[in-house]
DNA sequence: TGACCGAATAATGAATTCAAAATTAAAAAC
DNA sequence: GTTTTTAATTTTGAATTCATTATTCGGTCA
């Protein structure tokens, strides 16, 4: 690591946003629940001020609804987001996948062919977790390996707003076989070095998943009729 | 308008966000110039509470850096990044081409005509800012038309960070004209409805955008040696 | 019983206050 | 005269306080 960089030493706020978005993406909280300012001080040890300033920027992320003077809530991802969203993120994977294939290093690569083998065992162990886990891990190692900060930060940002859309389906065993072999076409690209091909792969890759995920969501609010 | 809209009742950050992204963006403050607190307060008639959730929620924009106990400054535009910015935008382009060609109505494109050909007068008339104003009318005309507020939002994000750029360098007279030319080409593909013609147009006319501002720096930094 | 009103309570928005850190100014040493 | 040290001032980070707006609860009346 480097010894020399600045160090950062984070103010209350920033943690507060990081600690909070955490929390978020990660289903410690029902969407569209009310976030109580008072007990979520009391259970960090702050006082509002840094609190409410971190709601505000997660507002602007599209995590936390602010409704003036009745608070914030977690922001719901609707079925017209869901559509608005993953098309702006299928765009971003084009790119990340062109910009990788030019920029990504050998042990990279071989880091990513790793995970790939454990998660096709996970398929075939049906481990749904294990399999979230090592395929989280791949996409956003190809994302780190494009290098462009930018792009980082806009994706996250992105899929950081529909990662809960995976909760909402379960998977079915059909889309989870085929999303096993692009996997595999994925990385095969990305052995080759093909940035139009990792591009497109990964684009529909997740214009895929969002497919099926649509599928199981009209099947869910039929079912519901 | 729609009466029967809910009423939004800005709050003062709000309001503060709003106002302090339009002065940056619009170049009321230096780059890297420091944003003192105490006297935006006073002029603005606010709280320093207000104040300082507006400069966190710009600082997770990218307009504003903030420094832990050193206050905040309005953020620099390296041209590394710039280098990063541009094709992120570009790829959102390409999918603003392919959205707003399936959606824009007829009067949309008529108004993006008329807009166009008065674009082409200030041209030839050598009217730069009546120009840039027209240019930046029919690019938001088109972001519009794409009907994704996700898209529009990200797009709109990116762009505002390399608005500023347009003033590092004074456009060729060649890069102008190119301009102008690929302007036509854009309106021809929106008349036809050609998403996959539009995108690419639009994608590349940033990328040319870019690759003269890329130039016109370079000339000016070797120019400085 | 249940819809409506009003007081009590709680939550929010924003100003103020206080403590810690940084910057500036002044004094001392070389 | 320049650099270093130290004190004063300013600026920032965060808690507290105050005013305003919602919400809840209890009571009234149909």
């Amino acid at each position: 690591m480097n010894l020399s960089a600045p160090i950062h030493r984070p103010s209350l706020h920033e943690e507060l946003v990081d600690r909070l978005r955490e929390m978020i993406v990660e289903d410690h909280f029902q969407p569209g629940e009310k976030i109580p300012e008072k007990s979520l001080c009391d259970s960090f040890g702050v006082s509002r001020t840094p609190l409410r300033e971190a709601l505000k920027v997660l507002a602007s992320e599209g995590l936390v609804v602010l409704t003036p003077n009745r608070g914030s809530r977690v922001a719901t991802v609707t079925p017209e987001e869901l559509a608005n969203t993953f098309p702006v993120l299928a765009a971003l994977e084009r790119l990340v996948g062109e910009l990788s294939a030019a920029r990504i290093s050998d042990s990279e690569i071989a880091h990513i062919r790793e995970r790939h083998e454990a998660m096709v065992r996970y398929h075939k162990e049906r481990d749904r977790s294990a399999y979230f886990m090592a395929n989280q891990d791949i996409h956003s190692a190809i994302l780190r390996s494009a290098a462009n900060p930018v792009l980082e930060q806009h994706h996250t940002a992105l899929a950081s707003r529909v990662r809960r859309a995976r909760f909402m389906a379960n998977i079915s065993d059909d889309r989870w076989a085929q999303a096993i072999t692009e996997h595999g076409e994925i990385l095969a690209a990305l052995e080759d070095r093909d940035g139009a091909r990792l591009g497109a792969l990964l684009s529909n890759h997740l214009l895929n998943k969002f497919a099926a995920l649509q599928r199981a969501l009209e099947g869910v609010s039929d079912a519901a009729e």
